[in-house]
DNA sequence: TGTAAAATTGTAAGTGCTTACAATTACGTA
DNA sequence: TACGTAATTGTAAGCACTTACAATTTTACA
């Protein structure tokens, strides 16, 4: 069943049937009903692939995403799908993990299959690292980045200002008596530096000896984090507050701490559904992903409607309080 | 830059150029390699919808998924792409949301690009429930559904016996001493009410009079969990364990339990990373999604290729023991 | 060296849609 | 009623590929 057919039991053009399928301008209401009736009396479906061969869109937009099981990334997926699709695009997904080779390979399969725009999770990297890949999707269509930043033509970043979080954790936990905060994180993506600059910045914000810094790389998985500061608690090293790229770490350190008896002031990052369940409930810092990821595909809709938009949207995190730290709390010391 | 390009550049025909594109089979060597380094001179990229509409594919598969950002179907979704992807298919998503409307509505946007199967995760009912939308989508294409059941020509299941498990977890808690046994559940898809079922199934085998089961429906939201938990033991409703459809709903329930005081014995679902993260952790059935959705893109890949499969493919669920719940605990009545 | 079979290559006809442009029809007005 | 204009419709040429079938070249073997 293709156009033609319809054209013939309507008993018009194929011209006119496809105007008909393009939104009905220039065709008269009679004609207009008399083609949708016999579309669906034969259930008529058009032709995806053709369409997309006459008009050079099937409207869908790629998204590379590190990793669709890490409920942050989720959930930003979640968010971008859903404005997309609000907006009458669909979503080739892409998972690369977090290989950068992995990375650039998935994106230009996602360029062969013709996307209208690419979308990335958690897969830009720091300045000076090699996002060549990007530089060459963003030649063929709009690149829009959730939560890092990456300078070239025609790569737009919404993001929000994490390194700004960071330095204000580390604020907030001298202001309450902290001397020694330890950093957990783990890959070193754009938003991954941000943080850690951020911890230096407060760091440095706050007069603390530049010796004393302890910042502490792990992967991201829940027994390895809570062996490591456990067993950072069993060289003897001292902290009495931690601070964390991702909820999941803290929620580790939590767990290490918890098995010495001790409690110490938390602070995670992301706002993950990790810290809520956590018990005590982990204080975290939101990255606000619920307005973040509606302004990039309101952003990235202009794009496609051809209206200039800014090149970088930076929005200001939020401490969520939980239990592990309050900002109104007595001193700990 | 276009097939005819390359033709003329490397000196042959569009017919050659075509089939050097589609595996080089019936091209001599010779051409092939001068044909293939004209393209890649040209940085040439053949026009995926042009070749959908020749043959008919793209060689994506749709996927339907309830909801990305809640991390079971998360990880399902991680495990189905990544499986597909090697087997050179690329994932259409769609998130629907778990009102039936929009699961009809969009199964059928999924079919207008054309795809060439369907994945349902978290999208099937129960029997006696409207599954329409299925039953039309498998008259276009292969439909696999995982962890659900719908019995249907063209579509095929792979699911874990999560009846089964939760029978089988009333026994154990029985065993333990436990009479009255908390049962939390939310959504009642194909799996919610194998569940249900599981659980009152269990009760009888352990011979509890009816009228003393427990079985409680929530929304997946922590802070309602624990404020119905509460609210229940409040009006004095007695219960000596905790069963839940969910790992959220067990955390939601630890922490009720928690704020009163008490510590009963609570085996959650799905094993998420929720469960890993809880204090104390939670012992959670492992519905085997790393099995079964390997397994499923394996049938489904079968299905592609003109093979026979199995309609239906049943998994053991597995328990994964930790804080809250363990075997060989001594019975605590 | 000749010849049949096999391997390679080219021609041309799809695949189902869009759209510029030409042709036709309808409408308002003198 | 005739005519200019506007609205509607149709014709035909893309869009970039696949592939059946015919034509050509290569290979194997007598």
């Amino acid at each position: 069943m293709n156009i033609y057919d319809i054209a013939q039991r309507s008993g018009v053009s194929i011209a006119t049937v496809s105007r008909v399928l393009n939104g009905g301008k220039n065709v008269s209401q009679k004609t207009r009903e008399k083609v949708l009736s016999v579309m669906q009396e034969e259930a008529y479906t058009p032709n995806a692939f053709a369409r997309g061969l006459g008009l050079n869109t099937m409207k869908m937009v790629g998204i590379l995403c590190t990793d669709v099981s890490d409920t942050f990334y989720a959930k930003a997926l979640s968010l971008v799908e859903g404005n997309l699709r609000r907006h009458g695009f669909d979503v080739l997904l892409c998972c690369t993990g977090s290989q950068l080779e992995d990375k650039k390979k998935y994106l230009e399969l996602l360029l062969q299959k013709r996307v209208d725009a690419v979308v990335l999770i958690g897969s830009a990297f720091q300045e000076n690292t090699d996002n060549s890949h990007i530089g060459a999707a963003s030649k063929q269509v709009p690149v829009v980045i959730i939560n890092g930043l990456v300078e070239l033509p025609n790569v737009y970043c919404v993001l929000c200002d994490e390194k700004e979080a960071l330095t204000r954790n580390v604020e907030l936990l001298y202001r309450q008596g902290s001397r020694r905060i330890l950093y957990l994180y783990d890959t070193l993506t754009y938003s991954g530096c941000q943080k850690l600059a951020g911890y230096r910045e407060g760091w440095r914000s706050c007069g603390l000896p530049e010796e004393d810094l302890l910042a502490v790389q792990v992967n991201k998985n829940l027994e390895e984090v809570r062996s490591k500061v456990k067993s950072l608690l069993e060289n003897g090293e001292s902290f009495d507050a931690v601070l964390a790229s991702e909820d999941l770490l803290a929620v580790g350190a939590q767990k290490a701490l918890a098995g010495r008896g001790l409690t110490l002031p938390i602070i995670g990052f992301n706002n993950s559904v990790l810290a809520q369940c956590a018990s005590p409930s982990l204080s975290s810092v939101d990255n606000m992903l619920d307005t973040l990821c509606p302004t990039a595909v309101n952003l990235l809709m202009d794009l496609l409607d051809g209206k200039p938009a800014p090149h970088k949207i930076l929005l200001s995190a939020q401490l969520t309080e939980r239990e592990t730290f309050r900002m109104d709390s007595t001193p700990h010391v």
